[in-house]
Parts: C-alpha cells; sequence; structure tokens
DNA sequence: ATGTGATTTGTACTATCGTACAAAAGATCA
DNA sequence: TGATCTTTTGTACGATAGTACAAATCACAT
C-alpha cells in the first residue's frame, strides 16, 4: 500500500532522492546528458547506482523528473512578472519590463527555489543543442504558451512590428541567453578581465539592454531588404 | 590543385578519409559527441570502424581533425570580408558590412567549401554546449583572435559605446547565430509557419537587422543602471 | 607481373554503460 | 517486539563503447 508521508518525510539521509536530482541537474547542465553516467551522478549524489534506478526507473525518466520539478514554477513565475510588466503604462518602460520579466527567472540563483534557476536554464541549454529527444518533447508542450504569451505582449508593446520580425528576435533572446549561461568565461576572456561573464546582475542588465533595442529596430520588410543589397550574396 | 597522386594518396572509394570528417561532421553536429559512437560514424560514411582508427588514431583525433580543417579557410574568409567592411565609409554602413562580415560565413551552405559552413557553425555551438575538451582548447587559441578583431572594428564604429558592452553583445551576436542553427524549427513553430527557420537569408538579415540595432542601444553606465532600480533582485 | 607500401577489413579485447534484482537495512505501527 | 512496507546496497548481466592488431586488399612503380 502506497501512503502519503504521515508526518514528515523518512530516508537515511535528509532526501537521497533530492541530492539524486541536484546531482543529475549540476551534472548534465555541465557535460551533457550523454556524457554523465547514472553512476557518476549517484557517486556526486553520495548514493548508490542502485538507487536511481529505484526513484527514477531510466536514465530519461530522472531526467524527466527535472524537467516536471521546474517547469511549472518557472513558467508560474514567469506569468507573474510578465503580467506585471503588462500593467506598465509607458510603452518604452514596458517593453523593458517584459523582456526583464522573461529574463531574470532564468538567471536566479536559488538552489532551494524549484521555479527556473539558471542551472536548470543551462541544462535546458544544452539539452537543446544536444537535440534530446526527452527535452524536446516536453520543451515543445510546455514552453510554446509562454513563448507565446511573451511574443504578444512584446506585439502589443510594439506595433508597428511584424510578429514574423519578434519571433526571431526573441528567438535571438533566447539564444544570447542560453549562451551566456553556458560560456560566461568566455566573456570574461574577450573583455580582458573588464567584465564578468559569471556575474547574473551585470548579464541581465546588458542582455536586457541589447534585446530592448533588437526589439526596437526597424521592421526588416521588402523596402529595408531591397535597399540594401548585400556585400556577400548567400547560395539560395 | 593537382598535386601528385604518386605514391602518397590512394584509396579505394574516391576518397574514404574525407567520407568519414563529413560523416563525423554532421552526426557530430546533430546528436553531440558523445551520442555518436565511432561504428555510428563508419556506417554513415560506408567505412569499417577501424577505418576511423587508422585515418585518426582516436575519436578525440577525428574531432580535432574536422576543427583542423575549418578553422583556417573560416577565418580567413571573415579576415577577408572585415577587411572589406571597415573601408566603408559610412559608419552605420560600416557597422552592419561588419557585422554581416561575422555571420554570412557562419552560414553558408557549402558542403564542399572547406571554409565555414553552417553545419561546422553548428558543430561548434553543440561542441561548446557539451563543453568538450578538444573544442574548447581549439576554440581558446584559434578564434578569440578573430573575435577580437571584429571587436576592435565594431568598436571604431561605436566610439562612444564602451568595450565592455560590445564584447557582451557580441556574444549576445554568438549566441544568436549558434542558436538558429541548432533550432531553426522552433521560428517555423513559434510564427506558426510564417517564417521559415531553416532559410539562411532569412536568418541572416533578421540577425543583422536585430544585432546592429543592439549593438547601437545606449551604453550601459552607471546613470542608466541606477536609473533602473530592477524589479526583482538577484541574490549577490 | 610482381613486389611494396598504403589502405581497408574483420575481429577481439577490455572497460563501461544502463538496468535488473535479490538481499540488507531502516522506518512505521499494530 | 514483530510484521510490513520503503529505501538502500551489492552485484551481475547483456549491450555497446573505443581501440588495437593481424590479415586481406588495393594502387602503382618497377
Amino acid at each position: 500500500m502506497v501512503r502519503k508521508p504521515t508526518s514528515k518525510e523518512s530516508a537515511r539521509k535528509p532526501n537521497m532522492r533530492e541530492a539524486i536530482l541536484a546531482a543529475a541537474e549540476e551534472l548534465f547542465a555541465t557535460n551533457g546528458f550523454n556524457a554523465v553516467s547514472v553512476r557518476d551522478i549517484a557517486q556526486a549524489a553520495g548514493a548508490n547506482p542502485g538507487s536511481v534506478t529505484y526513484h527514477f526507473k531510466t536514465k530519461d525518466g530522472l531526467l524527466l523528473e527535472i524537467y516536471r520539478r521546474h517547469c511549472g514554477p518557472m513558467n508560474l513565475r514567469r506569468s507573474e512578472l510578465l503580467a506585471a510588466a503588462k500593467r506598465v503604462r509607458d510603452l518604452q518602460d514596458r517593453l523593458e519590463a517584459i523582456v526583464r520579466a522573461y529574463v531574470v527567472p532564468a538567471f536566479t540563483s536559488g538552489s532551494d527555489l524549484a521555479g527556473g534557476g539558471a542551472r536548470f536554464t543551462r541544462l535546458r541549454a544544452v539539452m537543446s543543442a544536444e537535440g534530446n529527444e526527452v527535452a524536446r518533447k516536453i520543451i515543445a508542450q510546455t514552453f510554446d504558451d509562454t513563448s507565446h504569451a511573451f511574443i504578444d505582449a512584446i506585439h502589443e508593446s510594439l506595433p508597428h512590428i511584424p510578429r514574423t520580425d519578434i519571433v526571431w528576435r526573441s528567438h535571438f533572446l533566447l539564444g544570447a541567453l542560453y549562451y551566456s549561461l553556458v560560456t560566461p568565461d568566455r566573456v570574461s576572456r574577450l573583455s580582458r578581465g573588464e567584465a564578468d561573464g559569471s556575474d547574473p546582475a551585470n548579464a541581465i542588465e546588458q542582455l536586457v539592454q541589447a534585446t530592448v533595442a533588437a526589439f526596437q529596430a526597424p521592421p526588416l520588410d521588402q523596402a529595408a531588404s531591397a535597399r540594401r543589397r548585400p556585400v556577400v550574396s548567400n547560395k539560395t
């Protein structure tokens, strides 16, 4: 009989299941899915390999549970911030608030906080790069709603920009966001130590500032693309 | 091109070595390094697993050779385009030309062309996400020069923007570029079929337009960051 | 045609992978 | 305490990984 935890959760270690999830999250996010073995995860969590099988059945199941754990709270948080942002009167300020609502939850460093977090965002970036099938399915059915909500909100504050352009630019935003979390050291290196790529507050401000300007760029209509004949044409 | 094919080069198939390189490039770029086995590569190239060992010694050696093959020509191409871009008089046009010089070689679809190409760029994106050690070493010592050259050029056409900001924004550009090549289908999906994320010409124009605007955004100085107190502060 | 060196094949070895499963240990409550 | 359920451990199995290596095969100068 499956009983709900009556008074308190019991385990020899504080919570082995959580430890495994945290370890897997960290290892997957930094090394990718295939490079990390179940034994690696177990060792990092101070657990036995068999425990992973017991709690999550398979390695895919473990990844699935990581997504399940984060997706709900993260989208909730984003919805709240988006709703607040949409109440901003000034259109320019509203656009910035919307972008901030999208970016900030992705950078939060709270490890206890279930929703969002830089580690989970980085995990998603790596999984998307690896074309992970488990992640791909979840992403499409969980994040597209949120993405559409943000795109619509941005579109409302920039009515003269075609929706297509906004989609492209929000795609670029996500790419920039991902990459900032994947290789923050590159920023420090290229700036010769003048900037700290690992500082989330820094990254957020830079990203918001650059992205708002990108969204406000003139639309890419026929006239514009006809005006600028490319120096180097691409193979069609 | 016609060297002496005397006693040095010969193979039963047109060129098995090339076939293996091409197959590995394709598989690594779409599935990551660890998800692809040497046997997968051999099969895709119509070769025997032993052939891979013969030509490249190890799996790492194969990846290394892929980078070696592409890095030189790609950087050369970029240098040429950058030099041409720097000769543009008008500062606004010059900035766009510089960005284009950076972006265009990364999207070229020529498979015979050794320099650059979308496939190799995507490969780099995936390797960077996976934190691949072989790739990391090569990248740092091969691409940083080029990156600095572009950053300097952009800085010259935007003298009032601090170099730090330019580094961040060019970092975002690379992230957006990578992500566009990794998951082009997402653009098609989110735009509900109105845009084709797989069309390189389209991606280039959108990326150039958005990036130029991002570079031209006002600098992120003390005044700006003080003015906008964040809605949600991040853990320091 | 034949010898020679370059390439390809076939196979085998060892390590490690994900996972299954029985036994041990811990927790819970009559 | 003893019965029962949950969790952890230890171990093993089949599959597959990267790589080594000898034999077979090919291209070509002689």
